[in-house]
DNA sequence: TATCATTGAGCAATCGATTGCATTTTTGTT
DNA sequence: AACAAAAATGCAATCGATTGCTCAATGATA
């Protein structure tokens, strides 16, 4: 028969002719249980291949040891790589990373979050869904113990631990390096307004150019998906336009490569007559020729500050800031370099 | 006070005045229970704001709802999407899925196994790291009664279900591709032998050339890591040759990439004087100029059929077949199109 | 009306680990 | 040698849901 049943601490008590709550502490390496007991349980567990039932302990401590992550869409480069930061640092810590993904959407945001809830999580790190507006399914997250850590797309009210990129920087760093270039005239192609992470690139780049004395007013578009298809209706907009701006600025590299794309194909030279620059640095940005100039989000530090907030949190170190800012890296490519 | 203590099967039995039994009962739909008191039990719970205790359940049934997923690296384009498309389908389903990344560390991967299995989840989706040629970690699995499903890096001999690409097509439709291009002379740059998916694309790109009288016994490059700096490696080892081959196979982008760019680099024109293919589709892929020609894995599908896998066994719909395997498609860029 | 199904619901044990409190053993002190 | 203090271990309840078995109520049948 190979139907063994499981081995528990009762079988190891009973194998080592002491109890089962001498087991338990000396697995869990409890002061109170003396070395020698400690060696002779852990050898015994080792040769009667002993594993511990987590669901058993889960119970009765009343908590899993699961982090729960959600995102948009986990195929995105800046989340695949985030997520793959935080599993690494949570498994050290003996945590399982639980994934889910919105697709955008709020129903399957809320829904998301309790199945987590319900698998008792102990935190919940999350990228907002484009779509989400209302926060009651976050606040249940504190009323059943767990934590909520914010990354990347926060919510500023619900003032809880957040890790977000210097998104205001990433405005006004490619402002600069606009200006830097020569360009008077801008245009902008930006996302959702309610979405901090969009508004704060655009605030950096208008408030940096105004300080320039410049502006941009006739040229922004703002669009919901940030695509490349949305780039390119975007492109199309730009091209129907009397003049040309300068250089155009898309909060994404999708859309970014939509609108590149489109002025390719109308002949209209990068960087010469129009400079594009784009944000999140995609791989294929480095390979486009020429190559476009984007705004690295150091994604996998964003990740490991998102876990990290929640660890320290939960070791008591309170002296940690509760809201990080990560910053990003301007990477200046063809796209934006003038000879 | 805001901490209320959660409401359990046991609040709700006392509110209706039932016993626990009849609750949990009722809540599973079990016909045993009469539709009104069902009715009862669920309006109650909702208004009580009753969430189940998973935990409990867990350790009563002996088991979770969880789906593991063990893959060589998260951000890479290929395993993030199927990783996504089988999150899609479990959840619907009512499972969590639980990632881990090995790095291409057998160790990693053993660990992962393990902990997983504590964790209860009913299957193990992996695609193995390049490491690994010893499978005890694996038995582990059915032994500790989860499910295991081999998804593009499989284990032939543990016969276990598992969704492949038809690595074999792959190399023969390069091959048969290069030479319709005209191509007499081969390079080829593979992975670890020992890995199907390496061997396999080997095999069908060597029997293609063998078919048609001609081989590349001379440009054999294998390396491990299959990497972009091994790519590069290898490209110079091309340009050393006396003679360069009119067409280079890659079993994976990133390498062929290397080669793209130090052919490059030396003025060697692509596709004229040599063409270049690759494996994977990554997204940059299409955004060199010229483009890569590289072999779609289809990886959605993959994904999806390697949950179905599982979620067809355990519904018991043993008539699907328990090796599957996915057509891979063939995608002609510049790189391989020689006017 | 008596009898037997049938249906609906309750009882109580169970899953395996944890932990507050009680008890036993050991060590140290005078 | 006697006893307090400290160290090591045991006892038993507990976490919340599930489930085999028993019991009660309702209805059908002769």
């Amino acid at each position: 028969m190979n139907i063994k049943k499981n081995i528990t601490i009762h079988d190891l008590a009973l194998a080592l002719n002491i109890t089962a709550s001498t087991v338990s502490r000396a697995l869990n390496d409890n002061p109170r249980i003396s070395d020698a007991t400690k060696k002779r349980v852990r050898l015994m567990a080792e040769k009667m291949g002993y594993q511990p039932n987590v669901a058993a302990a889960n119970l009765r401590k009343g908590k899993g040891n699961n982090i729960g992550v959600i995102v948009p869409r986990i195929n995105r480069s800046f989340f695949s790589t985030a997520i793959g930061a935080i599993e690494e640092i949570a498994r050290t810590k003996g945590y399982n990373v639980i994934i889910a993904q919105t697709h955008e959407k709020y129903i399957n945001e809320v829904e998301s979050v309790i199945t987590m809830l319900n698998a008792r999580v102990d935190a919940i790190l999350i990228s907002l869904s484009a779509e989400t507006k209302n926060f009651e399914h976050l606040e249940q997250i504190s009323k059943r113990r767990a934590r909520l850590v914010f990354f990347d797309r926060i919510c500023e009210p619900m003032n809880a631990p957040s890790v977000e990129l210097n998104d205001y920087r990433v405005g006004k760093d490619v402002a600069n390096h606009f200006l830097d270039m020569g360009a008077r005239k801008f245009g902008f192609l930006g996302g959702p307004d309610f979405i901090n992470v969009y508004k704060n690139r655009w605030n950096g780049f208008i408030e940096t150019l105004m300080a320039n004395n410049l502006s941009n007013e006739d040229i922004i578009i703002n669009t919901k998906a940030l695509t490349r298809e949305e780039g390119r209706n975007a492109g199309l907009q730009l091209i129907e336009n009397r003049q040309l701006p300068d250089a155009v600025f898309c909060v994404s590299d999708f859309a970014a490569l939509g609108i590149y794309q489109v002025l390719r194909e109308h002949n209209i030279n990068i960087p010469e007559k129009t400079m594009v620059a784009g944000v999140a640095n995609e791989p294929f940005t480095e390979f486009l020729t020429p190559g476009l100039t984007s705004v690295d989000q150091n994604s996998e530090a964003i990740g490991k500050a998102a876990v990290n907030l929640f660890l320290n949190e939960i070791e008591g170190q309170e002296t940690e800031q509760i809201r990080k800012v990560i910053e990003p890296r301007l990477i200046i490519r063809g796209s934006t370099l003038k000879q």
